[in-house]
RNA sequence: GCGCGGUUAGCUCAGUUGGUAGAGCAUCCGGCUUACAUCCGGAAGGUCGCAGGUUCAAGCCCUGCACCGCGCACCA
């Protein structure tokens, strides 16, 4: 006789002991999963921030990929997915900082490089198990035994060789070019980092001095003193007469040598149609003066002072600095139109720091060098693959913001001036320079003293895990993985940088299926921010509801690369789901009195249309998930458990059930146990810790874990 | 400026190759029927953003427009 179950599902009582129950089965492992397994079904997951506590999006991720490879294990797959975390360079060093400050009134600097580094290892050791148990208790089946981490040894040797190849490929240089400074930072950001945020500003009208012969329009007056030209379009009449010619002056205090000049990137429609150029302080200046070899006079420094002037200007703030100017500017009747506009200012996506452009030598990777005997360059190589269909993106057409980003790319600025990551392996010793990861022999060799763009590691990521640069089995038979599933926000930084990384490294592509989610938001569509406090907990979630029903409300109403809405109810809704299909199995239970006499019933023609029934339902299932469209999957078994299964057919039964017949009471019995089965198979991926805990009551032969039974047909 | 997405029931969203509009939640009515009140039975609710076009047939295809969101570029 079995044991009764109780009469609502506790999921708190569950799920940690199903959780221990799996991971103890080792079938985390594809090396341990039964059966032959010829065909091996590979994903990363994206590496949450080692310090961060999880949130929607890492929970809808968590769902997703779960459920992908819990379908693939069930298909008989060497299902893999690989665990990590990432170092989140920036964000956690700053974090560290913040608290030493806040606890010694310390500075890295009092630190030092070395102590500072020891205690952000600290930090990222103590909050380590915070994310990990998280990830845990989404009911993740992720192979613990593989676990990486963005920092650890194995992933070091990846980075420093995948740096040294390029380096030695010419693909890594060293530049002196306007790069993006964040003041804030206190380092260069990449171009992707940036983010545009409107604000109103004032663009004054003015000249430089009384004699000067052209107007020209600027939102930043302070920057003016760095000017070495002013560029007008070579078939603007107003100025052609002026073009050549040059002057020296005195503006605000400090002297300027200005040419005119003209350049076809000038817009004459804008403002006067004349541009002053500003090569140390504007990437478009800068350009220019590359074309016209004008000198390139740095006016402000990397704290935002200025680095010229008298003592109204130097070392003041560019704020404090733009409003003497400007008050020069009135004093000598120089400022002719003063206008609101609105403008697009760049700001540093980690800092919201505002990006101060500055010329800087720096590390950059070249996208648009000739690769040596491949006749391709890292352009060519992120675009191919995706071309061709080699890898498929979906949605669809996320591939066209795809080879946009592409086509607008410039090199990759990847030296950071921070501590915290993977330095640079360069040493310098006068004017040698060395690429190595020691220090090579002899004297006086100084390190680098900057890391790599957090991203650059990341973009090695499908291989490095898997153990490259050592040409692992794992290697073999992993890579590329079988699909990467991520959120769309990340498609440039990380997705495309992975392509790049795997296409130069491996000649191989990093994964065949790009799948992308979108943001979770809360119930009004707003973004979840710590302002609003609209955060919607998982954890909490979890301990009130179950993973399951919060890992259902995630998947079910949720398309590709569309945001999606979360609120508590939705969450509620599928708890009640989860009680549902566990009073079905107590149900199923109390009216099947004992063992497996009657698993070998005939079935009535009725019972077993049923069963035919499901197994349409089953292929539908199945077809949708093969076409990742789990959320349809999702409810369409839903639907049938509650309005098809429960509403119908076991409300049907119970008639037979009371049969004076005991064929028809078997075969009802036979049927019921069957539909139960397939039902807890097609929703096992969804809902994993329910449905193996009902597996568990069944009285079946042959039984092993749910998790690698066989899906059904 | 270039591009992408969205606009379907009060709310949140589905609608896979064009074939009589769907789900959940909310609402209303009725039910403690011995699996489940975290439930059961029933009802109401939509000119599918607007305007044209193709078609025997359009939520779905084509053209234009509007509004919302997003990406990129510009940003003197």
């Amino acid at each position: 006789m079995p044991e009764e179950l109780p009469k609502t599902y506790n999921s708190t009582e569950v799920e940690d002991k199903i959780y221990k129950r799996w991971e103890d089965s080792g079938f985390f492992n594809p090396d341990n999963l039964p059966g032959e397994r010829t065909e091996p079904y590979s994903i990363v997951l994206p590496p949450p921030n080692v310090t961060g506590i999880l949130h929607m999006g890492s929970a809808l991720m968590l769902a997703i990929e779960d459920v992908l490879i819990r379908y693939a294990r069930m298909n008989n797959k060497k299902a893999l997915w690989i665990p990590g975390t990432d170092s989140a360079a920036i964000a956690t060093q700053a974090r560290v900082e913040k608290d030493i400050s806040k606890k010694e009134s310390k500075n890295r600097h009092d630190l030092g490089r070395e102590e500072l580094l020891k205690r952000i290892d600290r930090f990222v050791e103590e909050n380590k198990a915070t994310i990990l148990s998280q990830i845990r208790a989404m009911g993740a089946s992720v192979d613990w035994s593989r676990y990486a981490y963005t920092m650890d040894g194995i992933r070091y040797r990846a980075v420093m060789a995948a740096f040294i190849r390029m380096y030695e490929e010419g693909l890594i240089y060293r530049g002196n070019r306007i790069v993006n400074w964040d003041p804030k930072g206190q380092t260069t950001i990449s171009d992707d980092e940036i983010v545009y945020e409107e604000r109103k500003t004032k663009l004054y009208t003015f000249r430089y001095s009384k004699d000067f012969p052209v107007s020209i329009a600027t939102t930043r007056p302070e920057t003016k003193v760095g000017d070495t030209a002013v560029a007008v379009h070579p078939d603007d009449a107003r100025y052609k007469k002026y073009v050549g010619k040059e002057y020296d002056l005195e503006f605000a205090g400090v002297s300027i040598h200005i040419k005119i000049i003209a350049d076809k990137s000038v817009d004459p429609e804008f403002g006067t149609g004349a541009l002053g150029v500003t090569p140390a302080h504007s990437t478009i200046d800068w350009e220019i003066a590359e074309r016209h070899d004008l000198s390139k006079k740095q006016v402000i420094n990397e704290y935002g002072r200025m680095t010229v002037g008298g003592e109204n200007l130097l070392d003041k703030k560019v704020t404090e600095a733009r409003e003497f100017v400007v008050q020069w500017l009135k004093e000598n009747g120089l400022l002719e139109k003063e206008e609101e506009i609105i403008q697009n200012i760049s700001t540093a996506q980690r800092t919201g720091g505002i990006i101060e452009p500055l010329p800087k030598l720096q590390w950059f990777v070249n996208v648009t060098k000739k690769i040596h005997g491949r006749n391709k360059t890292l352009k060519d190589i992120m675009r191919d693959p995706v071309a061709s269909g080699e890898i498929k993106i979906i949605p669809e057409h996320s591939t066209k913001t795809y080879f946009h980003w592409i086509d607008n790319l410039r090199d990759w600025c990847i030296s950071r001036q921070i501590w915290f990551g993977h330095r640079v392996p360069i040493w310098y010793r006068d004017q040698e320079i060395k690429c190595s990861i020691e220090k090579p022999a002899g004297e006086g060799w100084e390190q680098d003293p900057d890391v790599l763009d957090t991203w650059f590691s990341s973009a090695l990521w499908t291989f490095s895990t898997l153990g490259w640069p050592d040409q692992t089995n794992d290697l073999a038979t992993y890579h590329p993985t079988t699909i990467l599933e991520t959120g769309y926000d990340i498609l440039f930084f990380w997705v495309a940088r992975m392509i790049m990384m795997s296409g130069f490294h491996l000649k191989q592509v990093p994964f065949k299926t790009v799948y992308l989610h979108g943001l979770v938001r809360d119930e009004k569509g707003r973004k979840i921010s710590k302002s609003l406090g609209n955060n919607i907990d998982p954890l909490k979630m979890i301990g009130k509801y179950g993973a399951d029903a919060v890992r259902m409300s995630l998947i079910i109403g949720t398309t590709a690369g569309t945001d999606s809405k979360l609120s508590e109810p939705k969450i509620r809704g599928y708890r009640n789901f989860s009680n549902k299909l566990w009073n079905i199995a107590r149900f199923i239970l109390m009216s099947i009195p004992d063992s497996t006499e009657f698993q070998k019933s005939l079935l009535t023609t009725e019972d077993q249309k049923l069963i035919d029934d499901l197994a349409v339902v089953s292929q539908d299932i199945t077809k949708d998930m093969e076409e990742f469209r789990f959320y349809m999957a999702g409810e369409k078994i839903y639907h049938y458990i509650w309005h098809a299964f429960a509403d119908k057919i076991i409300e049907e039964s119970k008639v037979k059930l009371t049969s004076e017949d005991p064929a028809i009471k078997a075969s009802a019995q036979r049927m019921l146990l069957e539909i139960l089965v397939t039902c807890l198979k097609l929703l096992h991926p969804f809902m994993p810790f329910i449905t193996e805990e009902i597996y568990s009551k069944l009285q079946i032969p042959d039984k092993q874990l749910l998790m690698v039974e066989k899906w059904p047909e």
